[in-house]
DNA sequence: AACGATGATTCTTT
DNA sequence: AAAGAATCATCGTT
């Protein structure tokens, strides 16, 4: 009923790969060794023939332009080995651009295969993660018909953690490295006010962005302000009367660094 | 479920 | 542009 388009497809890879002139589909290359001529030709249309690193590239150039038709499209005119171990198969491209395929059409028992039976490298892992997580999330909501809270969320996570194939089992964003905190700590203490040039140089030495740095002093300040104000207000509590009051001219405000210096409790006692 | 810690983000102020 | 204030999102603990 539905009738496939093949001209569709084909036309879009001359048009976005335009390196497919150089390497002639059927000539045989002398590199890729892992793939001999065997496993060569991939799919047969009149007069064209894609090797499957080629078929690799089409199906790179499609996902990133985010056309996830004509994607699906094309992954169904290859031929298909149900074990998956043919020479088009072993491309993590392909397997990738099957995995946001079964992702954007709702096939979550087929993704979760996908991502679970095979090995992912490093660059790919973010994106997949993140189609995990979402599929999983998306199927809990539809089983109690609302919105996931963000403690939902985190259910979910737990209960469906993320395979190996798609994890290096190290990457937890959610805390810096214990070293690193130790330097920003005591930097901190020496100067909770660094130049842009300091940052950078901290940034290279804790392997932090800039910007991280900078994100650390600034939630390290507005937390130790917040700190002191509380215990201004406890004094004052304690001492209604302007006998508690601080000397040394206006308490109420900090004037500048040097007056609350200390790093706040839960981090002081970790250091390195 | 509630809470605290922490990194990031957004908006406002300086 | 950089700092501050408020808030969000996530993780871990209780």
């Amino acid at each position: 009923m539905v009738f496939r388009a093949p001209l569709d497809f084909i036309s879009a890879s001359r048009l976005l790969l335009p390196h497919f002139a150089d390497a002639p589909p059927v000539l045989s290359r002398s590199r890729s060794p892992e793939h001999p001529p065997a496993g060569f030709l991939s799919f047969a249309l009149p007069g064209l023939c894609f090797s499957a690193t080629q078929i690799a590239s089409v199906c790179e150039t499609l996902e990133e332009t985010g056309d996830i038709e004509r994607l699906a499209r094309f992954l169904w005119s290859l031929p298909v080995n149900t074990d998956g171990r043919d020479s088009i198969s072993e491309h993590e491209s392909v397997q990738r651009a099957r995995a946001v395929v079964a992702f954007h059409t709702g096939c979550y028992r087929e993704l979760y295969r996908i991502l679970e039976t095979h090995r992912f490298t490093r660059a790919s892992h973010s994106k997949l993660q993140a189609m995990w997580l979402e599929a999983h999330y998306r199927e809990a909501e539809k089983l109690r018909g609302r919105p996931l809270g963000p403690v939902d969320k985190y259910r979910v996570r737990k209960k469906f953690p993320l395979p190996r194939t798609i994890w290096d089992g190290e990457q937890k964003t959610h805390c810096f490295k214990e070293r690193t905190r130790g330097l920003l700590r005591e930097w901190y203490l020496q100067d909770p006010y660094p130049n842009p040039g300091k940052k950078r140089e901290l940034a290279h030495a804790t392997g932090l962005t800039p910007t991280q740095v900078g994100n650390w002093f600034k939630n390290r300040r507005q937390r130790d302000r917040a700190a002191a104000a509380k215990n201004r207000l406890q004094h004052h509590r304690i001492c209604p009367d302007s006998a508690c009051t601080l000397s040394g001219g206006d308490s109420s405000e900090r004037a500048d660094g040097d007056t609350f210096l200390s790093v706040t409790d839960s981090d002081s006692d970790l250091d390195v």
